[in-house]
DNA sequence: ACGCATATGTCAGTCTCTGACACTTACGGC
DNA sequence: GCCGTAAGTGTCAGAGACTGACATATGCGT
């Protein structure tokens, strides 16, 4: 087994357990038990605890990075940023069940969700310089942050809004909604 | 001495610790021996290590909410947001260098940069219904979260900038050009 | 079979945070 | 002034997350 596949079993393990138990509830120790393996090693395959939920990302933020990068310059940087993050969606395939089942334990866990914003602001310092080239006039620095920040909000924010929906509408309409609600003309 | 000003004196040490060694540098047994108590006694006035450097925010939030809920119901809720965020800049008073070098600990450190944003997702659920009552049609609440977290990334982004930058630009200023670029028109 | 790199378990230790207990201090009623 | 109560503090013990060090096992190419 690569070590990729047996990192994605260890969270499988943990999610299910932060699912029933709650995730402070939940020790290392256990997660570790029912996977086969021992404490240390679920720290050499997760540096945190929280990792086991939110994961690397690196990925995804290079491919939001690279469809915001290859959008045409004469659009406005909002409506790249709201392509970008929908490209996103559109690609994450995968188990949709357990993606959702991943995003109830992490919008219902408040240090989880930190953590995740956490993120997130790792990948505003990958996204501004993009949108910043993209600015003209004063402060374009504050600007281009202010941009991708809130764009990156109303993406967490469509997200656990889809996680915890009961009817089947897509992630993408709930960012669509966002993006038109906060976004300027 | 007053309780609250016991913990100001300890927050007041702790901040200057970290400022000089980092925040991880620094161990709860060091903040509490330079203040002259236990360790223990350290944890009975801030449930957390983070605690020493955010405080506790509660009365400011209420400032907040008070201010929205007072403001106009013709004006735009982002108006109304912007509005009830400077009244809290321009409410702040105190040792404006101490400010700063708050703010400059805290946005240095990712474990407090993310416990502040835990409290922002606070101040959100605390905010969200007041502009959602002033909102029509579909999906308000989703859309009143957008704008509500949106303001709270202006927010933030105007006070970092605001700590990081030599001259003497003041908050609002940030604060209202912040606003500008992403808010809708 | 051998050598080597990788993976794992065990152990010891640090640090944050909590509960329990004993002790001191401050204060209001008598 | 004396006493009972309440609040604050220190000490101790312990759980839990995480790290470094060391030894062992496992797999793999030669």
């Amino acid at each position: 087994m690569t070590r990729d596949a047996v990192r994605a079993q260890i969270a499988a393990v943990a999610i299910d357990l932060f699912a029933e138990h709650g995730f402070d509830q939940v020790t290392v120790e256990q997660i570790a038990t029912a996977s086969g393996i021992s404490a240390r090693s679920f720290h050499r395959y997760f540096p945190a605890k929280e990792d086991a939920v939110i994961g690397d990302t690196t990925v995804w933020a290079e491919l939001v990075r690279d469809t915001l990068d290859q959008r045409p310059t004469d659009e406005s940087p909002w409506e790249s940023l709201r392509a970008a993050f929908g490209e996103l969606l559109a690609r994450s395939d995968g188990d949709r069940d357990r993606q959702r089942r991943t995003m109830r334990v992490l919008s219902s866990t408040p240090s989880l969700r930190a953590r995740n914003l956490e993120k997130h602001l790792m990948w505003a310092r990958m996204f501004a310089p993009i949108v910043e080239e993209r600015l003209d006039g004063d402060h374009v620095e504050l600007r281009a942050q202010a941009l991708v920040q809130s764009a990156l909000v109303c993406f967490d924010l469509a997200l656990t809004t889809w996680a915890d929906s009961q009817d089947d509408t897509s992630p993408v309409d709930y960012l669509a909604l966002a993006f038109a609600t906060v976004g300027p003309r």
